[in-house]
DNA sequence: AATTAGCACTCGCCGTAGGCGACTGCTAAG
DNA sequence: CTTAGCAGTCGCCTACGGCGAGTGCTAATT
C-alpha cells in the first residue's frame, strides 16, 4: 500500500519534469536524469505499480507517464517540503508592495499582478470583507432634488455608496441635518443595534436608515463585487490551453462572481489546495487552484489564490500565495487596527 | 471609383454573411441567396472588381470572398444604416436597469454583462471620472496609534481612501478635529483653490491636505482601475480564437489598465468603431472595437465598449453599445446631479 | 524477492500521394 | 454589360507506410 522510497522519487521527478515540461515522462527520462541509480526496467516496474495505485496515468501504450490528479495530490502533501520563493524574489515582491502607494485598490492590484507573474498562473483576490460590520458614518449628498447619494463608511473604512430616491424635494442643508442625527444615533453600532433604534424616525430619515442597513448586510452576506484579477495571459499559453474548450473552463471561472466566496476556506494562515476541481467544480477538472484567506481573522478577511492548469508548479504557487496572503494580512492590519 | 449599387449590396452581403458563418462567402452563395438576380458569373465581375478597390481578399484561389478592414469599414460606415435592437431586447435591458439596486458599482458590472451577452462580444467599462474635482468631505480615522485612514469624499460622491503615516501617536478626538478644520477650510474646493489655501496649517494638517490633493489629483489624471469587465468567454469561442495566439491580444488588451483611458473619444453620444486596430493598435489587428463615451460632458465621464474579432456583428454591438452609454448617462447625470 | 537484460509489440507522428469538391478566372457568345 | 461554359487552382480528407519512442513481458541474475 505505502509507496517505498525509491517509488516517492520517482513519483516526485514525474511530477516535477511534467510540470516543467508538459511532455509524458519516460523510464528513459528518469534513468539519465541520475536520480536513482537503478536500472530503466525497475523503473518501469515502480511505474507501473504507481499506476496500479492511481498515481500515474497513460496517454497511450507508447507513452510515457503523466501523473493523476491523485498523484499531484501526493506529491503536494507529502513529497513536496516547505518551498520557498528564492530570497531575491521574494524580496523584490516585499520591495513592490512597500513602494506602492497606500491605497486599498492599488495592494490589490498589485497583489493580483505580482501573484500572477510569480506563480505563472492566473490570480485572483478578493477585497477584505468586515466580518462583523459597524456603522461609522454617513453622508448624504445633495444631487437632484429628488435624489440623494448616501455614502456610508464602516468601521475599519470600507466604504459603500447608494442613490436614494426622495419622497419630497429636499435640500442640501436638510440632509446634512439629517445626516448629522442620524450619525449620532448610529455611531459604532452594529446592524442589531441599529434596528433596535429605528422608532422615532422620519420617514425620511427611516428610508436612509433602512438604506444604510441595506449596504452594511450586503457587505457583510454578498460576494465582494471587488475581485481583482490578473494572468489569463500566463495561462492561456499553456499547452492543455491553446487547444479550445479548456480555456474556457478557466476563464469562466475567472469571470464567475462569487467564485471565490464559495471556496469555505481555513482560518488566516493555511493555503489550500484543490486539485482538478476535487468533484466539487466539475468544470474545473484540469484546473487547480492555491487559495488562502488573508486579513484579521473573526474580523476582516479576503481571499487571494491562484487558478491554472493541474499542472501548476505547485512548490512556487503555494509559497508565493502564502507570501502575498502574508503581506496583505499586514496591510489589513495596518489599516483596519488591531 | 465609387461603387454601384450591385456591388454595395453584394459587399453588403458577403459582410454580414461572413459575420454569421465565419466561412468565406461564394459567388453561388450569394446567388442563391436571392440578394441580387444576376449570374453568379457577374458576381464573380463584381466580387473581383470589389477586391481591386480592397474591399475583399481572397485566402486562397479557389475560395470564397473574406471582408478586409476597409471592407468593413465601408460597410459600417455607409451601408449600415440605423440598426436598432428588438424592441423586447431593448426593453429587457432596461428592465434590467431599473430593477438594480441603486449603485455604481453593481450599475457597472451590470452593463458590462448586458453589454458582453447582447453584443457577444467582451465589454468594457470604465468608472465615471470627474473631470474637474472638488473637494467635499475627508475623514480621518484612527486605526493605530501613528497610523490613520483617510477617506476623501469628492464631489459627487466618488470616494477615495489611502492610509496616513502619522509623524506622532494621535487619538482619534484630534483626528476628528482635524478632518473638521479641513473640511471647513476646503469645502468646495478644487484643487488649485485647496493649494492657494495650504499656509498656516499644521504639519499634520499639511500632510492630511497635500495626500488629498493626491487623491484628488490621481482621481483627474490616474488611468481608473476600475473597469470592469465581461463576457471573455463569449468571444473566446469564435472560430478565430480557438486557434492559440488571437486569443492572447485579445485578452492582453482586457488586461491592460489603462487601455480604455488611451482612447481619446469624441463627445459623449457618438459611437466609434475602430476596425483591426486601424493601424494605432497592433496587437489589436485582428481585434475590432465599437465604444462610446458616457456620463455628462465636461463634468464627469467614462468609457464603455466592446472588443471583438474583426468579424463582429456591428449592427448589434453598435446599438448595444449606444444603448448601454445612453442609460449609463442618465444614472451618471442622476447620481451627480446635472 | 528484487533487479536486470533483452526483445517483441504498440501506437502516435509525419511525410507522401491521390482523389474530391468548391471556387475562381477567363473567354467567347448573346 | 451580362451570361454560359470550362479549364485550372488549391485546400481538405483519407489512406498508407515507415520511423522511433516507450512499454510490457519473460527469463536470467544477484
Amino acid at each position: 500500500m505505502g509507496l517505498t522510497l525509491r517509488q516517492q522519487q520517482i513519483l516526485s521527478y514525474v511530477v516535477q519534469t511534467y510540470v516543467a515540461t508538459a511532455k509524458p515522462v519516460s523510464s528513459q527520462a528518469i534513468l539519465t536524469s541520475g536520480h536513482v541509480i537503478v536500472s530503466s526496467a525497475t523503473i518501469r516496474n515502480d511505474l507501473a505499480a504507481l499506476e496500479d495505485e492511481g498515481f500515474l496515468t497513460h496517454p497511450h501504450t507508447s507513452a510515457g507517464r503523466v501523473p493523476t490528479d491523485k498523484g499531484y495530490r501526493y506529491f503536494v502533501e507529502r513529497l513536496l517540503g516547505d518551498v520557498e520563493l528564492p530570497p531575491h524574489e521574494e524580496n523584490t515582491i516585499r520591495h513592490q508592495f512597500h513602494q506602492a502607494r497606500l491605497e486599498m485598490g492599488q495592494w490589490m492590484q498589485l497583489a493580483a499582478a505580482v501573484l500572477a507573474r510569480s506563480s505563472r498562473s492566473a490570480a485572483l483576490i478578493s477585497a477584505p470583507r468586515l466580518e462583523q460590520p459597524r456603522f461609522r458614518h454617513l453622508e448624504l449628498i445633495s444631487t437632484q432634488s429628488q435624489m440623494a447619494l448616501l455614502v456610508l463608511v464602516l468601521q475599519g473604512g470600507t466604504v459603500r455608496q447608494q442613490v436614494l430616491a426622495l419622497r419630497d424635494p429636499t435640500d442640501q442643508s436638510e440632509l446634512s441635518q439629517t445626516a448629522a442625527r442620524l450619525n449620532g444615533l448610529f455611531g459604532g453600532a452594529d446592524p442589531a443595534t441599529i434596528r433596535g433604534r429605528l422608532a422615532g424616525l422620519s420617514d425620511f430619515e427611516l428610508d436612509a436608515a433602512r438604506s444604510a442597513l441595506e449596504l452594511m448586510a450586503g457587505d457583510a452576506n454578498q460576494p465582494s463585487t471587488e475581485v481583482f484579477r490578473d494572468g489569463l495571459t500566463e495561462v492561456l499559453q499553456e499547452p492543455e490551453f491553446v487547444s479550445q474548450s479548456g480555456a474556457r473552463a478557466i476563464v469562466h471561472a475567472l469571470e464567475q462572481p462569487g467564485f471565490l466566496q464559495d471556496l469555505t476556506l481555513a482560518k488566516v494562515g493555511t493555503v489550500q489546495v484543490v486539485i482538478g476541481g476535487e468533484g466539487r467544480w466539475h468544470e474545473l477538472s484540469s484546473c487547480s487552484m492555491v487559495m488562502a484567506r488573508y486579513g484579521v481573522d473573526g474580523f476582516a478577511t479576503g481571499t487571494v489564490g491562484v487558478v491554472g492548469p493541474t499542472r501548476m508548479p505547485y512548490g512556487r504557487a503555494i509559497s508565493s500565495v502564502r507570501l502575498v496572503a502574508g503581506l496583505m494580512s499586514g496591510l489589513v492590519g495596518d489599516i483596519y487596527g488591531e
